[in-house]
DNA sequence: CGCGTTCTTGACCCATATCAAAAAGCGTGG
DNA sequence: CCACGCTTTTTGATATGGGTCAAGAACGCG
């Protein structure tokens, strides 16, 4: 079964990554009173790479989608933020990535000035978003691992298992999970193709290891079976990956 | 020419990746007065994936190699650490991932209780390592990038032209860097086979970019040629890449 | 100088990208 | 509610880059 780790377990190999979320703590929700959320449409820009960083955001609906580009178009999805989660948490002088609302959607934000200053005298808030920064770094590299020695099914099953873990669904165990965002994007999440994705998730099917409807609905039937692919276990007996 | 970018550039696609690594600081230079290093011999592990976090480590000598693995012992570098470098900005719990010395090396370590004691009242020494934190974050998304999209050359580009700005080494045209690891790290870091480095390298050497001797002692010959093949420009037109 | 280790080179092959087309959704207007 | 057209996704056929396997060469160290 799933298990959302709230506390994080002392198991050295298989290191829980902490989600990029960091749900409202009271520091935190004193930052947007007040303010009314920015409405996003489908496919508009919060902010670019390279653009200076004004403000704080938080996800009030929708999904976003952070990214990076090659000069050539090619692209790398470095994350989806979804409603609670922060944006631009770096607190630096530029956006090193670009954010962009996949369907509709509205944030709220906070100069950085304001952040830096509460900050300066509440040094908790800080922590804060230190540790939510740390937890993306976190997330990053969990990625890393999975873009450069995870095959495609792996990847599909880390990715699959991240999304449930995030929205821990109440009871139900045949999980439920949505994608709201596209196979191109999955698959410039993932390092692949949208073919090989669209590909990789039928096999999953077939396997019975989940059920998909309506092209972005997932039943995960397995859950255990899916876990155990992140990591790569099932191929009975993977190559020789012998090292040293 | 290589320049180190101190400030950063305005420049939106191209952004130029901060550097992981955060030279002295007045506020940081404190924590570690009178603090006699450490030593380690190669292989030798700081810490692992998973350990609590007791400590923030500087590099005082030697190269650090950072690194995530799945069970079957398939490995992810995450990075390397010279001369200055810090280890441990997070300041969470645990670490999720592990550190080890390369060849021998020496550390000065403070322990994470006096950095979070010394923050509190010091707020911008918490400011400073929440930036190196997130020039962390930015190099692993960097990564990401690499190599998920990025083919075997344009990734050994990205590579050695991050090595060499590391080391700023001062005038001399044809920039001399030292690799301090070995192919198996630097495969491990790119997502490639240690073949494919050799390979990529050989290639690099017959089209005059760089040059090698002894193995691990490479000058960059063509540094425009390197910086330009990391975006993927050179190959007139790439298949097409056309995208929205 | 000799041995173990690291690196390079070569031959082969397979997984995944590419190219191409059909199918399934989805919104819109009648 | 259905028909139409556009977009997204799936499926199929083929090609190829980089992985795998296997020597051999270069190095470094005692």
């Amino acid at each position: 079964m799933f298990s959302v780790p709230a506390a994080p377990r002392p198991d050295a190999e298989n290191s829980e990554l902490p989600e990029r979320d960091a749900r409202p703590s009271r520091d935190l929700q004193k930052l947007w009173e007040g303010n009314s959320p920015r409405l996003l449409k489908a496919g508009q820009h919060v902010f670019r790479a390279g653009d200076a960083q004004l403000d704080l955001y938080e996800v009030v609906s929708g999904t976003i989608r952070l990214y990076r580009n090659l000069k050539d178009g090619r692209r790398q999805v470095i994350g989806f933020l979804f409603t609670g989660d922060l944006i631009g948490v770096e607190l630096q002088s530029q956006h090193f990535y670009s954010a962009q609302a996949i369907g509709a959607a509205s944030l709220r934000s906070v100069p950085v000035t304001t952040v830096r200053e509460l900050a300066f005298e509440q040094p908790r808030l800080l922590f804060e978003l230190h540790a939510t920064l740390a937890r993306e770094t976190a997330a990053a590299q969990d990625l890393m691992l999975a873009i450069g020695r995870a095959d495609p099914e792996e990847r599909l099953a880390r990715f699959l298992v991240a999304l449930a873990r995030r929205n821990p669904q109440p009871g139900r165990d045949p999980v439920a999970i949505v994608l709201s965002m596209p196979r191109r994007d999955i698959a410039d999440h993932l390092g692949l193709t949208i073919e090989t994705v669209s590909r990789t998730l039928t096999k999953l099917v077939k396997q019975r290891l989940i059920k998909l409807s309506r092209r972005r609905s997932i039943q995960i039937l397995d859950p255990d079976a899916l876990e155990a692919l992140m990591e790569g276990l099932p191929r009975v007996a993977r190559r020789r990956r012998g090292r040293r």
